[in-house]
DNA sequence: CTTAACTTAGACCGATTGTTCAATGTTTTG
DNA sequence: CAAAACATTGAACAATCGGTCTAAGTTAAG
């Protein structure tokens, strides 16, 4: 049974809103003043709660992959054509990540601000990018079976390529709105889906 | 005329290390201390040398730029097929990014690690990657007019796309060692450039 | 109301950040 | 050699970092 009062905060709230810190400034540059203040909350109960800063962000990172990896499953689920779903997923993403205040991916985000030889962040990121890998490979695969991209077309080599060039849209959002590069390589994307 | 000694270590040199250790960390979390140790300077010449921290690094990006920028032009004007020397590129860009210790490209990593509404740096970096896409659609349309793209190819969207996803991939090879993810990216790659 | 369990805000810690400056060394010029 | 003009090292600066801890507040049980 419970003994004392709950929280005074949302629990769920502060991680949200501390995950979209570390997305916008990365893991270094997110101080922890910066965290608390958005967050809401005192030194001590962010302590308490989730532990370190590592900590924070590793609760924050996992929540992030959650939702995205949620949202990418139930879009591509969708009923009708496989590649249609794909392709508004791809348009989505440029969508999101050309608006004015956008902060890219909360993986390469921190991918790039982690020390290269830090195998504990590694290894985590890497699990998040490989289910990434196989929703996106699954959705082809689907598609192939569909007989919307041909035979010969490699659906998870595709997938690999299309997890590449979405980060690097993501990161190139970061620092540039609406802009024609962005768009084109949507488009060539597309051109690419299409003839495979 | 010259009327003191001329500084005790080589300008050039400094800078050298001064873009690795950027590149590795990224802008925050590539301190004085490290910066300075690396370049084997004391702090007053570093300042005296090259401004402060910022000024330090808008040098050193401007270094890599210059660098990676030269070479892929060399590269991409060699002698025989156009199409050729671009995947002889894209080539040596996956070897060198999957290697142990690859720290990726020195433009993504730090545009994760900037804050997004610094506009000075976001201009700077635009400038750069405007660079690349020209390099790279120029490549592309000489491949399309030796007749190795076909006429429907649209080389600049095309340049895009390899641009994001060559980012990606220098991303990703911070984390992933010789992985499938990153070869399988790059054979799709391939096949989209013999398909288009 | 009393008390125990749990919360909170915020002062405080040593370490490190980027930056400056004084003290010392080194080389060239007259 | 003397002296001016550089360069160098390393101490010191205020500010901020991540992290700890004390003091006070809040709630629920008895």
């Amino acid at each position: 049974m419970t003994r004392g009062p709950d929280k005074q905060f949302d629990t769920g709230v502060a991680l949200e809103q501390a995950m979209k810190v570390f997305q916008v400034y990365g893991y270094e540059a997110a101080s922890l003043s910066k965290l608390q203040k958005s967050m809401g909350i005192g030194k001590k109960s962010l302590y308490d709660t989730f532990g370190n800063k590592q900590s924070l962000f590793l609760k924050a990172l996992e929540h992030y992959a959650h939702i995205i990896i949620r949202d990418m499953r139930a879009q591509l689920s969708a009923a009708g054509s496989p590649l249609a779903n794909l392709k508004q997923l791809l348009k989505d993403w440029h969508q999101v990540n050309s608006q004015p205040k956008s902060c890219g991916c909360m993986f390469g985000t921190n991918i790039a601000d982690f020390n290269t030889d830090d195998e504990a962040i590694a290894k985590v990121m890497r699990g998040y990018l490989q289910q990434l890998e196989d929703v996106l490979t699954a959705a082809l695969s689907q598609a192939q079976a569909a007989g919307e991209l041909s035979a010969e077309a490699n659906p998870r080599n595709l997938a690999r390529l299309l997890l590449c060039s979405t980060q690097g849209m993501a990161l190139f959002g970061r620092i540039m709105d609406d802009d024609p590069t962005l768009a084109g390589a949507l488009d060539a994307t597309f051109s690419l889906l299409d003839r495979s």
